[in-house]
DNA sequence: GATGGGATCTCTAGTAACTAGAGCTTCAAG
DNA sequence: CTTGAAGCTCTAGTTACTAGAGATCCCATC
């Protein structure tokens, strides 16, 4: 039985993403403690490991989520899980093709800018104009929002390029 | 002049997103008919232009209003520029590295179920041992969230894999 | 000039997957 | 027994939109 600080450490999961996915129903709720503070079976560890696992691989919780009721019982037949999996691996795929093809424009824009002016620059007349693209539609890398792609720690700290 | 459905025809946009655009200052505020209904002028089709171009590219919006701030005022040196779009670029890389070994581990997994049943699915196994990972972090591809990848079109209806 | 229907308007709320902070309580080491 | 770290709940914010309700407007046709 470990507390909330523990299971976190464990898995390194943050402490308030584990309260969100008991929130959500992907954990369960765990027994408490007399002043009310959560304590986790061991087995709640390995749970939260497959789905940030999960989550690593880019699958968004409603896939883990269908993932983890296949796992509840062992005699179905695994065949949803290899779609799911396939799925996934598709949608990789397809945001590989598509990065690589910005890869592509945004490398041109740079090689072409010659350090001058705004006037003269390249990066910006190039992001003007949409019709000088590779591609005129880079592929659509993919429309589920706001995730779809692993999660990250937050410790950058960047503005992101 | 023109109404904000021929804007978002001619650039692509939403005519929601417009108004979203309006709203968080990327776009200016319009003039009005009489009845209140924006009307456009052209150069607001080509700001319009850029910003969708920009996104397509992966930019996310602060960035997008930088390179705007950048454009208004042309004898400025493009240095700003050429730095967001090198980060740019080095963030689709970094995408690029992860995605490329997501798909490596997705594959494996795949090749390896045999369709039985989940008791010796290798993909439900696979995701539940993080141990047995190629690389043991997946490179942590962003860490900005809900974004940072190239918006779509939310035609797909996919689950998402 | 009337009319009708598609286009627009504003506003609220929802999405995904968290993250951050306030203000309070509990646990455990010393 | 004290004290400070860890935990609690709750609200709100993030990003970039999207959806829907209910009202209004514009313009093309008759």
């Amino acid at each position: 039985m470990l507390g909330i600080g523990k299971l976190s450490a464990a898995t390194g999961t943050k402490v308030p993403t584990i309260r969100y996915y008991e929130e959500i129903g992907l954990l369960p709720e765990p027994e408490r403690t007399s002043g009310n503070q959560r304590r986790y079976a061991p087995a709640q560890v390995d749970r939260l490991r497959f789905i940030r696992h999960c989550r690593d691989l880019g699958f968004p919780l409603a896939d883990i989520r269908a993932l983890l009721d296949l796992g509840d019982d062992p005699d179905r037949s695994c065949e949803s899980a290899d779609t799911i999996a396939r799925h996934q691996l598709a949608e990789v795929e397809r945001r590989l093709a598509s990065l690589a093809s910005l890869r592509q424009e945004l490398c041109r824009m740079i090689d072409q800018c010659a350090g001058g002016t705004v006037a003269d620059c390249r990066v910006i007349e190039t992001l003007a104009d949409h019709a000088n693209c590779i591609s005129d539609r880079h592929g659509h890398p993919d429309r589920r929002d706001a995730s779809g792609r692993p999660r990250a720690p937050d410790t950058t700290g960047s503005t992101a390029a």
